[in-house]
DNA sequence: CTGCTTTGTGTATACGATTACACAAACGAT
DNA sequence: ATCGTTTGTGTAATCGTATACACAAAGCAG
């Protein structure tokens, strides 16, 4: 029944040294007689001691906790990053605090909560928040946050994808078929990185004489794909769709064929991006612009590395995108 | 670039007061004069100030840390329920850690780690964990951990799940379209969870003198539940499966309907259970054994204000499952 | 055996907040 | 005008660890 922790100080008494070698025990180079070590942490683990990060971390000016700052836990297409990154934080006994939020103004509140507990590292997912906010926020602890929008500042390290030559194939493949009339459906309004990835087609496009004829915008998520297929298929006469992620390229395709009884890629061509692993499954056999995730989380665990080795300066590492061919373009 | 974040004792120098005035600026109820507590709170903003938690924490003993063990953030199974609960948690102020590991020894270890952060309250979703590892790793802290394994513990407050009624009906539904031979499809071999889910179908079959008659173990994802269900099928002539998770299902069913070329649920049936969102896709329309994951998150907030607000010995919720009904039995 | 370096340990302070206690000023009632 | 209460603020201790510094013991070279 929630006895109070044992402390150093406590632990000291019982082993018959100061406070101090307590702690010496506990960190790996310290001057400390292997006996006394060993006596300690016998003890140690009789009563059940272990140091208290809390009060290490006031002393230290290091939390290693982490930050990660996302749109969304449940949707698929960034679950399976977070997974990954947390995989590989834990691996480096550093902790992972979620800060999850859709509405913007909540999200800041959070990220300045996150920020009174003195967290070591930041990593940006979401496109919503801007660069400037998030380096106004945790500037005062350690102002290194990895993200995504190329911006250059000199406390931000990023990681930029380039699925340029992704889509150019992609659209090359989709045009020799036949397809004339392209639509766009964007899972956001304001966010950059769906600008980005709209671009990348909208190039591939242009070079081809093509063009964006119909467009619409959604939240990333299955039901706004449907939905906005739908408006958008009864509105325009596109013969294919680019979805802005794979959840939403699903979402676009079933609204195509239950409620259009189109089917693809013979009558409608349907695109996602992300490449998540669901996008394989046999039931949807994605055609979509894939980025490696674990390249994508390596390159983020290489920046926070940096980080922690105090490397000065920013950091940044592109990643390129490649096709998966599926069977809906 | 990294300026020392400012303290309370520089704070106060700057606005003419003590430092203990400071810390009653931002603390709701305290005496403190209104006119002070506005010229602190417009010097804090001017200079960036926050009071720092971990200092905070330290002296207060309440961290208000949260650690949240998972088996993984990517399956969707679990992914709605924790971005459900991370909501609420941010809500209240309080920050969820997540801790996820597919190894049982590392989990252990990724345990005793966050409970040296002193986390207020511990969550424990992963049936992986015993709940006597649980209690003896996070006793010393705050001890409620909120779980869903049925055993009585004076300092575990737990969440139940009764499914047994919904499986009963759909039983009794697939049993009467002439379904004669069924198979269960677990999720995991050793979780009590999954034994518990078994059960409630095994019982539902027992009562129509029925019985499962083939039997795979999966690990909860596509791949394994697609490559059990063509093994199972392949040896075993039955006409229904009951997956351990609606992922699994989502497998089983593509399997049976690519490799074996059977289709639901004139051929055969096809059972999954959690109830996410993904099931009610059009493209899969699950029929599941589902739970309300807001009245599930729901209760485990309840739990987590009934620990805050120090309300003595342990709680327990009921729950109970329904069922959903969709093109697959 | 002397002087110097290395090793192991204790003492005391710092980390940045909260809060019990003390005390002065202001206020109200009689 | 006096006493008692309330209000606002400062002082100092506390939370549990890490570490700079001091110092004794031990080891070693000459």
């Amino acid at each position: 029944m929630s006895k109070r922790r044992i402390t150093s100080k406590e632990l000291a008494k019982l082993a018959g040294v100061s406070s101090a070698t307590i702690s010496r025990a506990f960190s790996p180079d310290s001057r400390i007689g292997s006996a006394t070590r060993d006596r300690i942490l016998a003890v140690a683990r009789e009563y059940g001691y272990q140091p208290n990060a809390i009060a290490r971390s006031l002393n230290n000016q290091r939390s290693r906790l982490v930050a990660l700052v996302v749109n969304a836990i449940g949707n698929p297409c960034e679950a399976e990053e977070q997974q990954l990154l947390v995989h590989r934080l834990q691996a480096r006994q550093l902790l992972p605090i979620i800060l999850c939020c859709a509405d913007h103004d909540d999200r800041l509140q959070l990220m300045r909560l996150a920020s009174t507990y003195q967290v070591d590292h930041v990593v940006v997912f979401s496109d919503m928040v801007s660069m400037q906010d998030a380096v106004d926020i945790f500037h005062t602890t350690k102002p290194i946050i990895v993200s995504f929008e190329p911006l250059e500042n000199e406390n931000v390290s990023n990681i930029r994808i380039d699925g340029s030559a992704a889509a150019d194939e992609i659209i090359d493949k989709i045009a020799r078929d036949g397809k004339k009339r392209f639509a766009y459906l964007s899972g956001t309004k304001s966010s950059w990185i769906d600008k980005l990835r709209r671009k990348w087609f909208a190039d591939a496009l242009a070079k081809r004489g093509l063009s964006i004829e119909a467009e619409a915008f959604g939240d990333y998520s299955y039901d706004s794909g449907f939905k906005e297929a739908v408006l958008l298929l009864h509105r325009a006469k596109v013969d294919a769709i680019i979805c802005g992620n794979d959840v939403m390229a699903i979402g676009a395709r079933d609204a195509a064929r239950r409620v259009l009884g189109k089917s693809t890629p013979t009558d409608i061509a349907i695109v996602g991006q992300d490449g998540i692993a669901m996008a394989a499954w046999d039931c949807n056999d994605l055609t979509t612009l894939s980025l490696d995730h674990v390249a994508f989380m390596d390159a983020v665990v290489e920046l926070i590395e940096c980080h922690e080795a105090d490397l000065e300066g920013p950091h940044s590492i592109t990643l390129t995108c490649t096709a998966r061919w599926g069977s809906t373009a």
